[in-house]
RNA sequence: CGGAGUGUGGCUCAGCCUGGUAGAGCACCUCGUUCGGGACGAGGGGGUCGCAGGUUCAAAUCCUGCCACUCCGACCA
């Protein structure tokens, strides 16, 4: 992509309301605008971004088993007035008539609906397990939406439900799923916690959060310092392998780590004092086991191996993505701007041309250019006329992994400057060796 | 939902107390000089001062009502 072609509407002041330094960086780079109190327009980078997450979550997801579809942000209210939470969920849920007056919600989760198209379908054991999600919009009227994308009221959420014969198949999906977030967390390079957690309006007696540590976090959380140094699955764990995903889970709820609502004192305590961590964190993601609290008002049953009727147990999963948007900032950024871990960054190398119209610096940028793009590889090209130092603060503040610094000085030897955005790290080298060291 | 505050060119803000017909910096357009960490000069364009009423010869400024947004708290993915 050339800036020149590109919408990329960089703030040089930071607009007063952005408090945390995630929603500032968004707006100055560009990424989001706000439309309303908690509503927000992705603009063309933070919808790469945004895209980017998706993707990984969308991975996960999959390799663990579930399968996507797509349900509607408009539901119809009798679905929720059959599992009771019509009148349960209060004014966070936003009512609209449609103009034969009937009662319409714009869903803020869907228990519900998933359950519905269910027992449309599935009548048999045989049919199971199975682990359904999508990736859509969701809206719930927050009293006091804040913090930008990180407590909107529009927000973009994966949920993903659980279907099983018993208890002990619900635990396996339960699993799978707890094994899936710990994965799809680190690939955004973030660690993240799973803590003990209250099950809230969703219902149920099994749940975590998965948290990850941020001083900009709203939620107070307690957990042992070793939760830090543990080792993430790889991509060839076994999802279908019950005892050794169990394995998997029990080491990584072996420790203390709760949120503040389930903090226990007593057992806090009992750590190590140099083992201790007492911190803010960000929740990014929330499971849930809770068994036939919607199948049975809502009669989704199979038939299990004795012929005999039951509901089924499910569970629900749910992953903000753009909340995660907001969390990789907080977690990774510096001065300058933010710090993107390679994976979600919303291009992978950023072409500098420090004299623009020379034509020396302009013929190696665009061959730069047109090799990388040959290669795949997303590019942003700042090819606009501006000094070098307005280029290094832009690029910087976009925080674009790979900066090609490319100008007379280096040139002159027949080098360009790779620049490695987390650390400022430069390197001298060819043309040739620079495209050869970002396609690796 | 309780408390506090803010609405003035695209952005950050001054002007309001003490009414007199709207300003700065940045951004934008033109020209020139610059060019390795957010350049400089000259010229130029752009604002029903959140909305509606009221007071007044005159309202961004005073009064009333409304709307929007932000922050703290309670609540929540």
């Amino acid at each position: 992509m050339r800036l020149s072609r590109y919408f990329l509407p960089i703030l040089r002041d930071t607009p007063k309301e952005a408090e945390i330094v995630s929603h500032r960086l968004m707006l100055r780079a560009g990424m989001i605008r706000q439309e309303a109190a908690g509503i927000y327009a992705f603009l063309p980078l933070g919808f790469r971004v945004l895209q980017k997450v998706c993707a990984i979550v969308r991975e996960e997801q999959d390799r663990s088993g579930a399968i996507e579809l797509l349900m509607p942000t408009i539901q119809s209210a009798d679905l929720w007035r059959e599992s009771g939470r019509y009148e349960a969920y209060g004014k966070e849920m936003l009512r609209i008539k449609d103009r034969h007056e009937r009662d319409m919600l714009y869903g803020p989760t869907n228990e519900e609906m998933i359950t519905a198209i269910f027992r449309a379908y599935v009548r048999s054991y045989k049919d199971l397990p199975l682990n359904l999600y999508h990736i859509q919009w969701k809206f719930r009227d927050e009293v006091r939406p804040r913090f930008g994308l990180m407590r909107g009221r529009e927000f973009l959420m994966k949920d993903a439900y659980s279907f099983d014969l018993d208890f002990a198949g619900a635990k396996h999906a339960y699993n799978r799923m707890f094994v899936a977030y710990l994965r799809t967390f680190a690939r955004m390079g973030l660690r993240s916690i799973p803590m003990v957690a209250e099950s809230g309006p969703i219902g149920g007696n099994l749940s975590h959060e998965f948290i990850i540590l941020a001083d900009t976090g709203e939620s107070e959380v307690f957990c042992d310092k070793e939760y830090l140094e543990f080792e993430v699955p790889g991509p060839d764990v076994d999802f279908e392998h019950i005892g050794r995903l169990q394995a998997i889970v029990d080491k990584w709820t072996s420790l203390y780590a709760a949120t503040s609502e389930k903090h226990d004192v007593a057992a806090f305590e009992a750590i190590a004092p140099d083992k201790r961590v007492s911190a803010r964190g960000i929740e990014v993601g929330h499971i849930f086991y809770f068994g036939t609290k919607y199948s049975e008002p809502m009669k989704a049953v199979v038939t299990g191996h004795d012929g005999v009727e039951r509901p089924v147990h499910m569970g629900s999963y749910g992953i903000g993505p753009s909340r995660l948007v907001a969390a990789i900032i907080e977690a990774s950024h510096d001065d300058a701007g933010i710090v993107w871990p390679e994976p979600v960054a919303p291009f992978k190398v950023m072409i500098l041309n420090l004299k623009q119209g020379g034509a020396d610096t302009d013929k190696a940028c665009e061959e730069l250019y047109s090799a990388l793009n040959g290669k795949g590889i997303d590019t942003l090209y700042h090819d606009l006329d501006e000094r070098p130092g307005a280029k290094f603060a832009t690029a910087d503040l976009i925080g674009v992994p790979w900066q090609i610094l490319v100008g007379p000085r280096s040139l002159a030897e027949g080098k360009v400057e790779l620049k490695r955005r987390v650390d400022g790290a430069r390197e001298l080298m060819t043309v040739a060796d620079a495209i050869a060291r970002l396609s690796a």
